[in-house]
DNA sequence: CCTACCGATCGGTAGG
DNA sequence: CCTACCGATCGGTAGG
């Protein structure tokens, strides 16, 4: 097939994320890489050009997912409260499909090249920018306590959302909506 | 001096969670660690019997400081909400005073050898069952939406608690007084 | 608490 | 995409 090459390098891939997620970057190995994915270890090299190639594909491409999830948050509607309504229920989704490579990415970053490791801080601070809008917007309209720090309020909607990767478990029979619909409710925005 | 042992002890670890911090369990080497500390590298051995036993320690040291925090705010109150405002109090200030051991407990734990490991998983299941019985009470009289699932519940609050530590700067004149203020606002426990 | 050192293993390359 | 291999570096020990 025409698309075997592609197919066998995201097959490296997502034996690379499981590795690192299993063993931390440093320490997961070329080898075990190259197992999981039924190859040798040399292969890996026939298709990426290093270890920290591996690791930077897996971030970009987390990088990527946010970003979709902000721009689609932000495109569902006008108003700031259904746009961060909506951008909970997609990173939500983004970070329990992808539970795997979001966790290597925020275990990780530390071990990038450092073009690709500034170029992703960049994105995340421009990122956080934008949802902190968002909640000077909602603050504006009574949907969020409006005497305290936009920045910390971001930072809390955040974190409640990126830290499901720690905890849920896909046999739990718990959908990502579910997910989502409980913390909207906590956070007062539905 | 008599503590002086215990004292170049104590640099070790730090040492160690810096080291931990920047390069990953694997990645943090023994010579960098006596490096910071101003030791050669054999010197640690003669302090801690070995890398995981670094580790170990300093994951154990997050492990006391997260009980120590829940029994602190269970002993604050009989009520439940006032209890649970508490802990989001301690656990903020803790997780602000030790944000490097913080870190390494939470990127690492992957690393640390299983008896250890599974001590300190057995720990982190009665905690977050602790909090969800709080979480239950303080649904129970209203305090939080009642019909949300206790378990999504404690873990976002846990989450936005926990995360603090990716992106709090000392340095940015927010105190951890103000971070749990704003918290607690938002999630209607004040 | 240091100098000297060891076995093991790693990321990556050569050559086909 | 494999076999064979290399230089570098690591965690840990010996011996004082």
């Amino acid at each position: 097939m025409a698309d075997d090459h592609a197919d066998k390098r995201r097959a490296i891939l997502d034996g690379a994320a499981e590795v690192f997620e299993r063993r931390g970057f440093t320490g997961g190995t070329t080898r075990e890489i190259a197992s999981t994915v039924g190859l040798s270890q040399p292969a890996i090299y026939h298709y990426v050009g290093s270890k920290e190639a591996l690791l930077s594909e897996i971030a970009l491409q987390v990088d990527h997912d946010l970003t979709a999830a902000l721009e689609c948050a932000l495109a569902v509607s006008a108003d700031p409260v259904a746009q961060l309504r909506a951008l909970v229920r997609e990173l939500c989704n983004a970070v329990i499909v992808n539970r795997r490579t979001f966790a290597v990415y925020w275990k990780e970053l530390h071990a990038l090249p450092d073009d690709v490791r500034s170029q992703i801080a960049g994105d995340e601070r421009l990122f956080v920018k934008q949802v902190e809008e968002l909640v000077v917007a909602a603050q504006g309209q009574g949907a969020l306590p409006p005497h305290a720090s936009p920045r910390i309020l971001t930072e809390a909607i955040l974190g409640m959302t990126s830290w499901t990767y720690r905890w849920y478990r896909p046999d739990s029979g718990i959908s990502p909506d579910e997910v989502a619909g409980a913390y909207l409710q906590l956070l007062g925005l539905v």
